[in-house]
DNA sequence: CCGCATCCTCATGGATACTG
DNA sequence: CAGTATCCATGAGGATGCGG
């Protein structure tokens, strides 16, 4: 374990735990599911074995990660506990928060698909329109359905859509991020099928839109 | 610098900008108020002159903080910009998230006043009573302001307090996470003035709070 | 193959002394 | 006061080994 902070403090505690190099970004790919050893390490361009191995070791010593039985190949899931699933709203947060650091675009970094798929429901909080589209992406077909309890994200899985985004991971991004619009002349996109159904995911204004105060006494229940 | 994770994920980038050693606890401190190196230095127990300096440098370029403009005793303040301000949410997510781990009490851990003044917010959110009470710890007096807009906590400025309650960081802690209730017996705390004010704040269960069986409010003296 | 453990090198962190 | 400079300890990164 990194040296711990010793400060009776929520914030230090909480990094005790998940605070060294590589930990949350361990957490972010069990975030999209369990994982073996090996997917793990692929999911992570960067890491080096042993590191993944102590850190999977103090992420389960915490109790933020468990290690599930291994089958006959040896081969065994991490999964997140259901404490570790309650990283999901800081990740998201920070990955909200990281906007202005994705405009950048890609430069020579790594990317996975995967991780869109956690991006996008992070920053498409509170859309109203429920619609099942597809992203694709280099090929790579992401259906993204919106309902109201929230925005999943996975691959395809032949499920009728009603519209497909055909753009790649930045232009993606910035479309989930506000940072290019659909009506933005030039963009490198293409919508088939169901405009409409793709406007209705980018297009909702986020949390800081005006709201229309249509008032009809609230019906709690 | 740390070294870059160089991955095109918005988590991964806000790692490389927030996710070496201290970073995110001098940004904690900030997100108190502005305050100057030495002040920064005693609120941050345990860290290095050279680190402090380190961190603060690269925050600066990452846009995270800025640098007020020096005195002519030479003191310049450190303060958060606005995008750096917009941590606050990820930060609260982990102080909410880390309270199984603040459950086992400070031990010999170092504690700040101000971090409580962090973590309330962070743990009392959707309270809807608007009231102004007083939190007494070992003779120091945080004021905590409840209103539609959320919770706000300083030291006392001499305003009128509807109830004080005099207990130990821990036991604060515990009563805003919904791990103690004003109920128990036992528990080591004292309410002066207005006890309902003070049930108010702390009793609301909050979107995390455990429902428990419905129980009877229990009428405390 | 998968799931690590070991070894080695070098970058980063930590403690303290010192300076403009 | 607000940092530098220095030196040592620790942790990260990369290659490779090895048992199941």
């Amino acid at each position: 374990m990194g040296r711990s902070y010793h400060q009776f403090c929520g914030l230090a505690r909480a990094l005790d735990v998940v605070g060294d190099r590589w930990s949350l970004l361990i957490v972010r790919q069990l975030l999209v599911g369990p994982a073996r050893y090996t997917e793990l390490l692929a999911g992570l361009p960067g890491i080096a074995t042993n590191l993944l191995a102590d850190r999977l070791r103090q992420l389960e010593d915490a109790g933020v990660v468990e290690k599930g039985p291994a089958d006959r190949a040896g081969a065994s899931a991490y999964a997140l506990t259901s404490w570790g699933e309650g990283l999901r709203g800081p990740v998201d947060g920070l990955i909200r928060w990281s906007v202005p650091l994705m405009a950048r675009g890609p430069g020579n970094d790594r990317f996975q698909l995967e991780w869109l798929a956690l991006a996008l429901p992070a920053l498409l909080t509170g859309r109203r329109a429920s619609h099942t589209i597809g992203i694709d992406i280099d090929g790579e077909l992401l259906q993204v359905r919106a309902t109201s309890r929230g925005v999943e994200v996975a691959r395809h899985d032949g499920r009728e859509l009603e519209g497909v985004l055909h753009a790649d991971a930045w232009t993606v991004l910035g479309l989930a991020s506000g940072a290019v619009t659909l009506g933005d002349a030039g963009a490198s996109f293409v919508v088939d099928g169901d405009a409409e159904a793709v406007r209705a995911l980018f297009e909702t204004p986020g949390p800081s839109a005006p709201r229309k105060q249509r008032e009809r006494p609230r019906q709690r229940r």
